[in-house]
DNA sequence: GTGAAAGCGCTAACAT
DNA sequence: ATGTTAGCGCTTTCAC
C-alpha cells in the first residue's frame, strides 16, 4: 500500500497526501478536515511514504556510511554504538561496513556506500593510504574521520590527544623508576599509532633515555600480534621493565606472554594500556589504562559530518579529546 | 555523472548503456565494439549506476537490516561482524541498528528499516514481545533470528544449544562436588536465558538438588547487573559455592564482587560463564567458558535470510549450534 | 543491434 | 485549498 493508492482511495491527489504525510499540511493550507481524513486512513492502512523513492526525489537518503576497521574490537564497537545512536536521533540510518584493516576492502566498501548515495561517510581509516578516500571527498561526499586521522586530507576529524596520553603514561612509568620502557604498538601507519609512538620517543628523549629500536614492535592492533610483539620484547637480553600497549587487545596479548613467562606484575613488568575495558579492573593486578572518550568521539564525529552535509564550516577541523588516565596495580607497587 | 549523460556523451541510448553496465551486453547482442566503448568510458569517467534508482526500479535494494540489542557487547559485535561479512560477500549492504535492549527502540528501528525497503531483516530480538516483529513478517518482510528466538513466530532462527551448554556446565560443577550452584542470569524473557535457566533447573532436579529461588537472579546482560546479582547471591547465609554466569559481561560483574569480597576462585567460589572472550584465559584463575560459535551463527542466519528472500524453504526452521566448553581454573582445583 | 517510452513512488513547481 | 505535470535515474517492454 503506497501513497498514491491511498490518495485514490480517498479521492485526493498524491500531492495532497504527500504534503500531509510530510507534516506540512498547514504550510500548504490543507483543510483540517482533509488532513484528518488522510492521517487517519494512513494510520489505519499502515501507509508510510517509501523512503527509497523519497531519497531519489529529494536527492538525499538520510543515510550515512560507517566504515570501521574492526567492529569486534570493543573500542570500535563502542564507537559504532555512539555514532549509530546519534545518527538515529537525527533521523539518519547507518550503513555499516567493516574494512578488516585492509585498504582494499576499505576502498571497495567506501565506493559501494558512495554509489548507494549515502549523505555522508564516517570513517576510522585503516591508515597509511588516503587516495581512495580523497577521491570520494573530491567528488563531494561529506566525510568525517574518527580515531585515526589522515592529516593530508582536509576532512574534519575527532581523535584522542594521543600525544598527551603517552606523555602521561611515560611520565608515570618514569616516576615509578622505570627507564627501560617498551612499546607494543598497533598498526604502524595509523595516525593514532604514529602519534603515540612519536610522543613516546619525545618523552623518552626529554628524560634523557635512548630508545632502543627493539623497544618498539608491532604491526597491528590484534591480541595475536600483541603476543608476538610482547614475546620479542620480553626476550631481549636487557629486558624492558615496563610496556605501554597501544590498544586493549595488545594489552591482552602482552599479558598472555607475561603469564606464560611467569612474570609478576608490576614487580617484574609494569604494563599500561590504551583503552578502558570492563575487564581492566578485574585482572590481578588490575590494569592501568588510558581511556579514550569513545561516546564523545562518536557523537562529535557525527556532528562534524552533519555540519559538512549542511555545508557548514567545521571548526576546528581537527578536534582532539582528552584521555582519562586510571592508575591501577599493573604499574604501581604500593 | 550518471548513466544517461554517459549515453548522450557516447551518442547512445540510456538503455544500451544500462544493459552493458549490468554485464548483459552479450545477452542483448550489443556489438563488441559498442560494449568496449561503453565500458572504457564508464571506467574513465567513474560512472556507476545509481543504486538508489536501481533499487526503486528493481524493487530490491540489496540491503538488509541488522537489529541488535547491544553492539558494544563483544558477543554481539562478533556476531555483527560475521553477518556483515557474509552480506558483503553476497553483494548486500547492511543497515545496522542497536535496540539498546528496548522493545520500543526495537519496534521503531524495525519500522524505519522496513520503510527503507530493506530486502530482509536479521534480528537478535530483545525478547518477550514479538508483536512488532510479527507485524512486519506478516507484511512479507523476510526475516531471520539469531541468538534469541521468538518461538511463537514462524521465522527461521539460529542459536546455540543452550540446553546442552548448561547441562555440560552443571554436570561439570556437580563433578567438582558442588551442590549449591547459582545462576547470574541475563534478560529473563530472552529465549536464550529462558532455555539456559530451564536447563539449569532440569539438570539440578535430575541430580536431586532443590534449587532455591534466591539462586536465580538477574534482569539483563550487563556487567553492572551482574554485579548486583552476584552481590545478592554471595550474601546469602548459605552461600552458593558455584555460579554460572549467563553472559560474558555478567561474569565480569560477578568477578568484581568476588574480588571485593576477597573470595578465592575456585576454592571459595567456582565461576563458569557463557561466551568466550579474549580475556577469559588471562584472569587469575582463568575462566571456564561455554563458547558460542558466533561466526557460524552469523553466517547461518544470513544464509537463512537469503533463502527467505529468494522464497526458498528454510529447513530446519530453527537451527541449533553446539557450544564449545573450555575448562579452566575458575572451576577446577587441580 | 539499438532506441523510445513507460513507470518504480515520490515531491515540487506551477497551475487553478 | 487542491490537482496536474514533470522528473529524480534507472530498467524493461516493445518496436524497428
Amino acid at each position: 500500500m503506497n501513497l498514491k493508492s491511498l490518495a485514490k482511495h480517498l479521492g485526493l491527489s498524491a500531492s495532497t497526501v504527500s504534503r500531509v504525510l510530510a507534516g506540512r499540511g498547514d504550510e500548504f493550507r490543507i483543510s483540517k478536515e482533509t488532513q484528518k481524513r488522510i492521517t487517519e486512513q494512513a494510520v489505519e492502512q499502515g501507509v508510510h511514504p517509501d523512503e527509497l523513492a523519497r531519497s531519489l526525489r529529494l536527492r538525499s537518503s538520510r543515510t550515512i556510511g560507517l566504515l570501521i576497521p574492526d567492529i569486534s574490537n570493543p573500542f570500535f564497537a563502542s564507537l559504532a554504538r555512539a555514532v549509530e545512536q546519534q545518527a538515529r536521533a537525527a533521523g539518519y540510518a547507518v550503513l555499516m561496513a567493516d574494512s578488516r584493516e585492509s585498504h582494499e576492502v576499505e576502498a571497495t566498501c567506501a565506493q559501494v556506500l558512495y554509489h548507494r548515495r549515502i549523505d555522508g561517510l564516517i570513517v576510522a581509516p585503516v591508515g597509511g593510504q588516503s587516495a581512495h578516500l580523497a577521491e570520494l571527498h573530491s567528488k563531494g561526499l561529506p566525510m568525517a574521520q574518527m580515531d585515526r586521522v589522515l592529516k593530508d586530507l582536509p576532512i574534519p576529524s575527532v581523535c584522542t590527544d594521543n600525544f598527551a596520553a603517552v606523555q602521561i603514561a611515560v611520565k608515570h612509568l618514569l616516576d615509578q623508576g622505570h627507564t627501560r620502557i617498551a612499546c607494543v604498538q598497533g598498526k604502524n601507519d595509523s595516525s593514532a599509532n604514529i602519534d603515540r609512538v612519536q610522543s613516546y620517543r619525545d618523552s623518552m628523549k626529554e628524560a634523557g633515555i635512548t630508545v632502543k629500536k627493539d623497544w618498539i614492535i608491532g604491526t597491528d592492533y590484534s591480541a595475536e600480534q600483541g603476543e608476538v610483539s610482547a614475546r620479542k620484547i620480553l626476550s631481549l637480553k636487557q629486558r624492558p621493565t615496563a610496556i605501554i600497549a597501544m590498544g586493549n587487545l595488545l594489552a591482552l596479548g602482552t599479558l598472555r606472554v607475561a603469564q606464560e613467562m611467569k612474570l609478576q606484575l608490576p614487580r617484574d613488568l609494569a604494563l599500561l594500556a590504551f583503552d578502558e575495558a570492563p575487564w581492566a579492573s578485574l585482572l590481578q593486578p588490575s590494569l592501568t589504562t588510558l581511556a579514550q572518550p569513545v561516546a564523545e568521539m562518536g557523537a562529535k564525529a557525527f556532528n562534524a559530518l552533519l555540519a559538512c552535509i549542511s555545508k557548514q564550516e567545521v571548526t576546528p577541523l581537527h578536534q582532539v579529546l582528552q584521555p582519562r588516565f586510571t592508575m591501577r596495580g599493573s604499574t604501581q607497587l604500593h
